[in-house]
DNA sequence: CTGTTAGCGCCTTCAC
DNA sequence: GTGAAGGCGCTAACAG
């Protein structure tokens, strides 16, 4: 067999007919004889016809590829997130090309350049912890690149953005931990820089006041979020004279590993001290003392929202009124309780 | 600014030389003077040109992408090996596509067709737990699309490939155990079908021989992987008339069910059984009693190797002898042990 | 209904 | 040293 790929001239030339016909028999052109149709459709199936999608891209100035930039692929978080970015993509044809900043902001930014230089139709994009710069996400803006953010969103004005809002989730919290008579609630927060933890903080803060708790600036302490960070955290609270009866934690992995240092330190998890975190992981049903709740921060409906938002985005005919609105989607995170106390 | 991406046409119209030129100036051909050089990197420069990856796709045949197709990114294994595969790729220039078969034979097969239509130049591919069928393996052979098999490899013949030898993790384990005096060793294994499995019991046979332990079939039970088969396989062991003093578990996440099962049941672990797996997660720290050892697998390097592979296949001008050789790599697995015993 | 024509951006002979 | 011309595969006017 050849090693040439059979091309729209090839099966015009073994019908007689134009290249045009041909391609618009394949597309269904409506003006287009059924009969040629058929011959066509026949033919190119025969042939093994696969349109070049390298000279569509090239012709239709669009390559059909949305490119998604995340920190992490081993976060059970983000793979979820990119299982709904697929579903949704793969069903619009679309193809979907996935990189990792690995929290880098220098990757990240070299991340963009390349998408860009790819020519991507839109983005994904989750953005990394140490990301303090934002011009990389304005030069996007300038090329006209549709961006949809997503969970991990930058503080710009006129983003399309989804994200969970902690808030209920952190109510919804502080209220279990309430109910089972621990009122010392602290707080192992990310760093202080980054908007999550912003806003973990308020919604704290917030959170503490609903329930008639007074806010102890010394009850949070913020780790960097790798092992060593979170062990300093929580050795910090451990160490304080009035130590606190829970401890809620910026995400299931430092709770894991704050765990792992309080069962160190001969505390008794969940007995002196109740750990409440976020992103319910999976993973932490494999533990023995897992923290007792998690909020759900649904991160497959974020990547199909994400998704759908970047689609429309590229399907509507750009001949809009520019910017008319913004998309910004707020999902409401909710508590999941582990344990069945 | 106009929302149309500067072209070499461009470049050219400005500085009134020819297309040509530009295109020569910009890639450093000897033929073009000094001053023109320079001149045409400047206004690059300037104008933030950038070569438009699609056209250059088009007219070199050639998409600079390589196709990814593994079973899952929320495994740690795999999305180290992503991180393998980027950082060798990334050096290249090339761009990876990723995506997930989520263990179904089906839609593997459609990713291939998808990756075969998207004309990447070549494939990293780790099979589904599920596929039986190679016929979409054997189409990629006969469009001469280079594959390159990584961990779980079919059993085709002439392909290239690099996974991890088990037999040397395999016999270390077996000796750990012996060493520790649990001579009673079983092992849930995945379904019988899949080679990883075959190789395991083949390992676990000739590693109990090497230590002079009869070979009692009954004490190998298989899981299909889900969490509910290995909670099966384990209550099988668990029930026998002479119970395991050892489980060697396929990989961790069966390891994790097992000795969840198993504790649920009242069963010590590592007191009364110990476990041994596979795959060395790192997520099997945060366990109060993980596997006492698990058989390093080395995934990031399998994707750096498998990834230099392809690239070399895909570098070589393709007129060499045909199937000169294949490459087939196997790394020495290891046995790490977690307990400081 | 179908064919002709033109051109997307780039590279690559071939000419000068 | 540089320019002109052709063409990769496909789509989309514009003519019939």
């Amino acid at each position: 067999m050849s090693n040439n790929l059979p091309t729209l001239k090839e099966i015009a030339r073994q019908l007689n007919i134009s290249v045009s016909t041909a391609s618009r028999a394949l597309h269904d052109h409506y003006s287009i004889g059924l009969r040629t149709k058929m011959q066509v459709h026949k033919l190119a199936h025969e042939l093994n016809y696969e349109p070049n999608q390298a000279a569509i891209s090239f012709k239709q100035k669009k390559t059909f590829v949305i490119g998604v930039i995340l920190p992490s692929l081993s976060q059970g978080f983000f793979s979820s997130v990119v299982n709904g970015i697929e579903d949704v993509a793969y069903n619009k044809k679309y193809t979907v090309l996935i990189c990792q900043s690995r929290d880098s902001e220098e990757r990240e930014k070299h991340l963009v350049e390349a998408m860009k230089s790819n020519r991507v139709d839109g983005l994904l994009i989750s953005i990394s912890k140490n990301t303090t710069n934002y011009d990389h996400f304005e030069l996007l803006k300038k090329y006209k690149i549709p961006v949809v953010y997503f969970d991990r969103v930058p503080k710009m004005p006129d983003i399309h953005f989804i994200a969970t809002s902690l808030g209920p989730g952190m109510k919804e919290a502080i209220g279990l931990l309430v109910k089972r008579k621990r009122r010392l609630i602290a707080m192992i927060n990310g760093p202080e820089k980054l908007p999550a933890s912003q806003e973990r903080l308020e919604a704290f803060i917030h959170g503490l006041r609903e329930n008639n708790i007074d806010y102890d600036p010394s009850f949070v302490v913020t780790s960097d979020l790798s092992q060593e960070g979170t062990y300093q955290a929580t050795q910090q609270l451990l160490n304080l004279e009035q130590r606190p009866t829970a401890i809620i934690a910026f995400n299931d992995y430092v709770a894991m590993d704050s765990i792992k240092y309080a069962k160190r330190s001969k505390v008794k998890v969940n007995k002196e001290i109740s750990f409440v975190s976020f992103a319910n992981e999976p993973i932490c049903n494999y533990l023995d003392n897992p923290p007792i709740a998690s909020v759900e921060q649904f991160p497959y409906q974020q990547g199909e929202k994400a998704t759908e938002i970047l689609l429309q985005l590229l399907e509507r005919n750009s001949g809009e009124p520019e910017g008319a609105g913004v998309h910004t989607i707020l999902l409401q995170s909710r508590l999941v309780i582990h344990d069945r106390e």
